[in-house]
DNA sequence: AGCCTACTCTGTACGTCATACACGATTATT
DNA sequence: AATAATCGTGTATGACGTACAGAGTAGGCT
């Protein structure tokens, strides 16, 4: 019985029941709400030790009797911030990871302070593992092996958070951005004005046609779908295939 | 003509270059240069702009003539760090997007701190557009329009940077968890630990049966080239299809 | 009942960080 | 030669994460 890291031992409950001292007056969910809270509302920057303390009525060094440092505290709201997974109903495995995939993206875009948490470590808490448990499961019956499937999930969510990170950083980002500098500065303006079609012939091509110059066209729902079926497509392919 | 923002116009050497008082020390170059060695030694987090102005060999607030603030040079190190894109050769689109793909994983490996930075801009950098056009470039002959030439490159690109981030978090991050911990603290014993079979019945079946024991095995190149494969499937099928 | 001990929360303190500001030195333009 | 813009430095500020010591609290033991 191998000992868990104090994090995971944390997210999953795992702590002993009967304590000597004071009653404690706050738990790692009350505390993690707050953050996300934070976080929700004026960005992850705003997360400190001494807000998030605040915010729950409590001197900033209370917090690290439940968290044994902010890294910590930020790997266990990832978790939280996270949804139950939509229920399978009777969809094909096609449709459940369309849907699947989707409000991946969805969390992410309506949390964007998630793109900002980099995960350096695998995911592992509850409700992470619920989705990819999901994932999994949608693919029983498909005749992929187990690495197979692993690898199938992987793809489908890093595409949920590659369309995320485009998306977020072309909406709010050149908001951003438009908002440093003086002029009109749309991304494709600016990729107008630095590109020279001699070293980047086939990008400054697309910029010139027009493509990047309203954000809408590319961004658009009908994008990520496409997208998305490119790589269902491919499983699909991989799940009609004899074997590997 | 619109106005860049100030760190395009330092990326790409836009600045005016009569100026009036003394002759600089240094130039954008330099620093970055310093800033990523520091990154590739000693981490991302080693990354101060003391540190960056002592290996320059310049008091901490000189960078600031060069740099708006420690964002831009993050932002102007993010691009700085990606080499040239591999040559065309005579190589057929797949072929080429397949070694574009795998060296842009093999640098986020190389340089794991690239996966920390997030980019909350879209990419406008010299070198990371150059890494994007000669994507579009191999799929000029291929019929597709612009929004799925894009959407492709887009989709190689998380495709690399998801597999670079599970890969490094099992290797480098699992053995920071590992260390922190007492016992043998490997992924897969963790989950094994924590996973109730009754809600979680299709992962804790894959662990149990054994794919994350060893992390060997899904984390191989062989898995790589599989979800590879399953994106070019997938590229070259919307070839093949008539119209969209 | 009463002591011990583990645990909770607080206050203070330290080192680090990004960066604002004012200054003297330097150089191209007038 | 005078002006004005730009460079690098030194100092200062406020925020941050967290180490540490201590005071209060309550369960387990005798």
């Amino acid at each position: 019985m191998a000992e868990l890291p104090p994090v995971v031992a944390r997210m999953w409950d795992r702590e002993p029941t009967t304590r000597r001292g004071p009653r404690p007056r706050l738990d790692l969910a009350t505390i993690t709400t707050a953050a996300i809270e934070i976080a929700d509302t004026e960005g992850l920057a705003a997360v400190s030790m001494s807000n998030v303390a605040a915010q729950v009525g409590v001197a900033p060094m209370a917090l690290y009797r439940y968290v044994g440092s902010k890294d910590e505290l930020l790997t266990v709201m990832a978790d939280s911030a996270v949804p139950p997974p939509p229920e399978r109903e009777n969809l094909s495995w096609r449709a459940y990871l369309a849907t699947w995939t989707r409000l991946t993206r969805d969390l992410l875009l309506s949390r964007p302070w998630l793109l900002d948490l980099r995960q350096s470590t695998p995911p592992m808490g509850p409700r992470r593992l619920l989705w990819l448990d999901r994932a999994l499961d949608a693919l029983s019956g498909t005749g992929l092996d187990d690495g197979q499937k692993f690898n199938a999930a992987t793809v489908l969510t890093g595409y949920a958070l590659t369309d995320a990170t485009l998306t977020h950083s072309l909406g709010a980002g050149g908001k951003e951005l438009a908002a440093r500098a003086k002029g009109a500065t749309e991304y494709g303006e600016i990729l107008t004005e630095v590109l020279d079609p001699a070293t980047y012939p086939a990008l400054s091509a697309m910029v010139r046609s027009g493509l990047l110059r309203d954000s809408t066209g590319w961004t658009e729902d009908a994008d990520f779908r496409f997208g998305l079926d490119l790589l269902l497509d491919g499983i699909e392919a991989l799940i009609a295939r004899p074997a590997r």
